[in-house]
Parts: C-alpha cells; structure tokens; sequence
DNA sequence: GCCGTTTTCGGCCCGACTGTTTTCAGTCG
C-alpha cells in the first residue's frame, strides 16, 4: 500500500509551499493529504480502475493531485516535490510536530543555522542561538525546548479507559467552580472514539476569568500553553494536552456541535447550512448578522433537517447525516441495556478475585447473570483449567450459587483454539458448561489463509457458542492477528456462532468497522468486559461504546436478552 | 490546487493567543 508515501508527501508539499507564502495551495494539498490518509483503499487500486479519473473522484483531489498520485505510482518519484525539497533537504514532518514549530520557522531554522531535524534543533536551542534570530527570543527558544522535551516522553494517542475517568473527575470540578453553570468534554471523547489525542473541555459561564485560573490552576496540569481571556490550553502530568473554551450559554449547542466533530462530519453537516445560504461555526447557525440556533444542538441539527442528532458516537461521516435526513438513525444500544456480563476470569487462573466476589460485584450493578470463564489448559502460564479441574470448578459454582438469589452464575470457559482448529478441551466436558467462549492464544502470525481456517474451524464445533476477541488484538501494543474478517462473519451466521465485543478498554475488539459488517450481515454479538478483576467489570461502558460506534441496536446485541431468552440464543 | 443548483472564474474560515514588536507574524484549533 502507498497510501501513507502519498500522505507524507503531499503533506510536504503543503509545508514547502506555506514556507514560501503561497496562498490556498497548502490547504489544498493537506487536505487531500488527509483524506487519502482516513482512505479505507489503496490509491493505487483506484488508479488501476480508472487512472486520473478515478482519483478525482476522491474529495480534495483534482486533476493537479491526481497527477502528483500518477506520476509517484508510475515512477515512484514527484518532480515538484523533489526540487522543492532540494531547497529544504529538511525533515518537516519531525520538526513541525514540535509544538510552536511550523513551516515559517522551519525555513528560517535551515537557512539561518541549517537545522534539518529536532536533534539539530534541540542542540541550537541549548546553545542559545535560537534567540538571536529575527522575531525569536528567550521565551520561544524556552517553549521550544520545552515541545521537545514533551516530544520526547512519548506523546501520541491515549486509550480511552486511560483517560475518562480522569476528565469526569476534572468535569466534576469544574462544575463546582462559582458561576459555572455547565460543562462537558467534547471531542473524540465525547464520540468514545477507541483512542483519544486531547480533552476538550467546554464550559458556560458569565465569569469567565474564574474559570480559566480555575482550571490552570488544578493540581494535574504541568504547563500552561495559553492562559486568555475565553480559552486555557495545558498539559497535564499524565501527558495529555487538554483545552478549555469558555462561552455564554447561548452558543453551547454550537460549541458543542462543533467542538465534538469529527471533522469529517462537521465539513458535512457545514456543506448542509451553505445550501440552505446559512452559516454553522462555533458561535452558531446564521443567516447573515440573524442567530438561527446555537444553544442546542438539536436545534442546530434541526434546523438542518435532521429532526434527531446523530448520537455524537457515530458523527464520523459515514452515513449518519444521510440517515439523520432520512429519520432512519438507528436507535442505538443504550448504556444501561446490558443484562449480563460474559467473560470473566476468576482466582481459578489469572484473575485476582475469587467468583463470589465477582458474582457479589455483579449483584451490585444489577445484573441477571455473570459467566465465568477461566482460561483452559494450553494456556499453562495462568493455570489453565483441564478437564479435571472444570469439573471441579462447576461443583464450586453449584455451591457459590446458593449464595446469590438475583444473580446467576453461567459456567463457562475461555478455550484455546489450538492450531488445527481444534479446542483443548473435550467435547464431553463442554457439553457441561453453558456458555462456552474460543480463543486465539498462540500463533498470532499464521498467514491470513490459514488463521482464518483454524479460527471458522472452532466456530464449527456446535459446543462453542461465543467467538472471543475475533481479532487479538492490543491497543497501541499488538497487532491484529492476519484474518479475514469477512469469511469471519460469514462463518459466524451460518453456524450460528456469536462473536464478542470485548469491552477490554486495550482490546476493544470487535472494531467498530467490523462490528458495523456484522450487523448488516445479521449476525448476533455479547458485550462483555474480559475482567480479570472487581474494578475491571465496570469496562462494560466502553464495549457498550464500541458496539454504538458499530451502529447496534438493542436486538443486535444477545446479552440485553433475560436470562432464559439469552440462554436459548445460544447454541 | 480545489470547487461549483448562486460561479468553469473567483473565491477559499478565522478567531484566539503568544511573543516580539509599537502594529503584527506565526501557530493552533
């Protein structure tokens, strides 16, 4: 795939023409630059379907771009960037990811003091040189600095379960500062994207002063960025960056709607007030100097001829704006829809806390039913259960169960697929447990074929009823094993076996895209959290996220279903 | 360089903040 080449490189390009204070063109290039970076295909494809014509049809790409794209897949070579970039021989990408950096101060950088990356750049900045050049002083030497050093501790995205439960802690705060009168994180937060670069932090208040020392002030932050009148932005110690925008209550829908994105979709749903000769910032929707609405945002996405908002889950482009126009959203799983939970590891193996103490946890939230399943024998590392030992784990649950009234607690099992396809655990023993759940955990780099094989093998064994984590993989950490997902999900319908989202906030396996092809394809799913512990069972939330991401409703998805309903579901 | 049931030519988002300056350039979101 070149994808990414084209990306960096058109990326460049928009850098290299900003440097030389060409008007328009950078923002065309970046904007071609990042749609083909979200593209789900190989531009090449596109192009062997039907050459430049084909590429146009990409937005942002016009016969310029499609050009440039033609000319790399051919050659693997673009004139114009290449003799452009003699004049800079410079690593943009790496420099301009410093915060304060950007494309003027990289052309001076190279032509006062030929710094061509951040270790050049670091050590000029060190030795004070940075200072002396034309509009630059000791404050920018010291925030640049300073940008490296963060670059430096790493920096990128944070899983979500890192990082919500701090900015509801901070929410909470801040609600409670004098004159404010509400709050709310928007962003990709807010839409429970699966990994989030920064917290946005919106609050209304007349008072805004308060607010914003408030909020520089708090114990988290490690630097302060921006410290104005209307907007704080900082750094907390856990390395996250998080901005606050203080406004009048008036214009929190618009806020709201625009600072919750995505960008995808707010460009869209822009597009839908230019057509009707209106305008949509952060501010409001407006026709000329006249407020249409702005202090919801149902009103805004009403006003636009969507009689519901698109839940901000699924505000990603992808057909939500067209259903919303429709009235054909889907009513999506509400967080409170689950009945059960149905993976979950006890002492037995790897867990920390005995069943009862999970079964104890799953009677305060509520629930009608909690699975154990404990790891089985090939997985030695955590005490895997043989035969044997399951037998004696289902005595245990037959006497823990006396305890408990409200709950009930499935017997279950984690079993290996082993590489064949088979399981490790013997069919007559499986017969006796009610929720049996397969995994992969060994082998991740089969070839694609061969994965996906072992895997639709198991899914036909009329004893396993749940396919766990489908794709193994580890946020940030691991990869996705080669498989097919497709063939996958084919297998699943016709065998009638259901496939997991793992609530694991490092797993969150489904994908989003994949659990959106399940449901379309009619296959059923569990939400479950994979909890290894008490604390871990409340991950349940963003399986919940995960599966509204994938457009689920409440049917979609088995375990909203009371326990008899549930258990006849199975296989 | 892109885009168009207001235009195939003439528009492209811009306000907030900082730092280096005496009125503005650069960056960010």
């Amino acid at each position: 795939m070149k994808n990414k080449e084209i990306v960096d490189i058109l990326f460049e390009l928009a850098e290299l023409y900003e440097m030389k204070n060409v008007p328009f063109k950078p923002r065309a290039l970046e904007r071609a630059s990042e749609t083909i970076d979200s593209l789900g295909e190989d531009v090449a494809d596109i192009y062997k379907k039907g050459g430049i014509k084909e590429l146009q049809k990409i937005p942002g790409v016009g016969l310029g771009i499609a050009e440039k794209i033609e000319e790399y897949l051919k050659s693997g070579h673009v004139k114009e960037y290449e003799s452009m970039k003699k004049k800079f021989p410079v690593d943009i990408r790496e420099l301009s990811s410093i915060e304060g950096v950007g494309p003027k101060h990289i052309a001076l950088l190279y032509q006062k003091l030929k710094i061509k990356n951040v270790s050049d750049l670091e050590k000029a900045a060190k030795e004070g040189k940075l200072r002396k050049l034309p509009r630059m002083g000791e404050k920018l030497e010291a925030k640049i600095l300073k940008g490296i050093e963060f670059k430096h501790e790493g920096g990128g995205r944070f899983a979500l379960g890192e990082v919500l439960p701090l900015a509801r802690e901070i929410k909470a705060r801040l609600l409670k500062v004098k004159g404010v009168e509400a709050v709310e994180v928007a962003g990709s937060l807010r839409r429970m994207q699966e990994t989030i670069g920064d917290l946005d932090f919106l609050a209304v208040s007349e008072h805004p002063k308060a607010v914003a020392d408030f909020f520089s002030g708090m114990r988290e932050v490690e630097h302060v960025y921006a410290h104005g009148e209307t907007k704080v932005l900082v750094r907390l110690k856990s390395g996250i960056d998080a901005d606050l925008i203080i406004l009048p209550k008036k214009s929190f829908g618009a806020a709201l709607q625009y600072f919750t994105g995505s960008k995808d979709h707010n460009v869209e749903v822009r597009k839908l007030a230019i057509k009707k000769g209106w305008s949509l910032n952060e501010h409001g929707l407006t026709k000329g100097k006249k407020v249409i609405a702005s202090a919801t945002e149902e009103e805004i996405y009403g006003k636009l001829g969507m009689p519901k908002a698109p839940p901000p889950e699924i505000r990603l482009n992808k057909g939500e704006i067209e259903a919303a126009l429709a009235s054909k959203l889907p009513h999506l799983i509400e967080y409170g829809d689950l009945k059960g939970d149905l993976q979950i590891q006890t002492s037995w193996t790897d867990g920390k806390n005995s069943i009862e103490e999970m079964a104890r946890e799953a009677e305060r939230l509520g629930y009608e039913y909690i699975a154990i399943t404990d790891h089985t024998r090939s997985l030695a590392m955590t005490g895997g259960a043989d035969e044997k030992k399951l037998l004696r784990q289902i005595a245990e649950i037959d006497k823990v169960q006396k305890k408990f009234k409200k709950v009930k607690i499935l017997k279950g099992a984690e079993v290996n697929i082993m590489k064949d396809g088979s399981l490790d655990i013997n069919d007559e023993t499986l017969e006796k447990l009610d929720v049996v759940g397969a995994a992969v955990h060994s082998l991740f780099n089969l070839s694609k074929a061969e994965q996906t094989e072992r895997i639709i093998k198991a899914m036909e064994n009329p004893n396993v009823d749940i396919l766990f984590h489908p794709t193994g993989r580890v946020i940030n950490k691991r990869k996705p094993y080669d498989v097919d997902m497709e063939k996958i999900i084919k297998a699943a319908k016709r065998t009638g076996t259901i496939l997991e989202i793992d609530g694991h906030p490092w797993r969150l396996d489904l994908k989003d895209e994949h659990i959106r092809m399940a449901r379309e394809a009619g296959v059923k799913m569990i939400i479950d959290t994979d909890a290894h512990s008490v604390p871990e069972m409340s991950y349940l939330e963003y399986g919940i996220a995960q599966a509204r991401r994938g457009w689920c409703e409440k049917k979609d998805i088995i375990n909203t279903l009371p326990l008899k309903e549930f258990l006849k579901a199975l296989k």
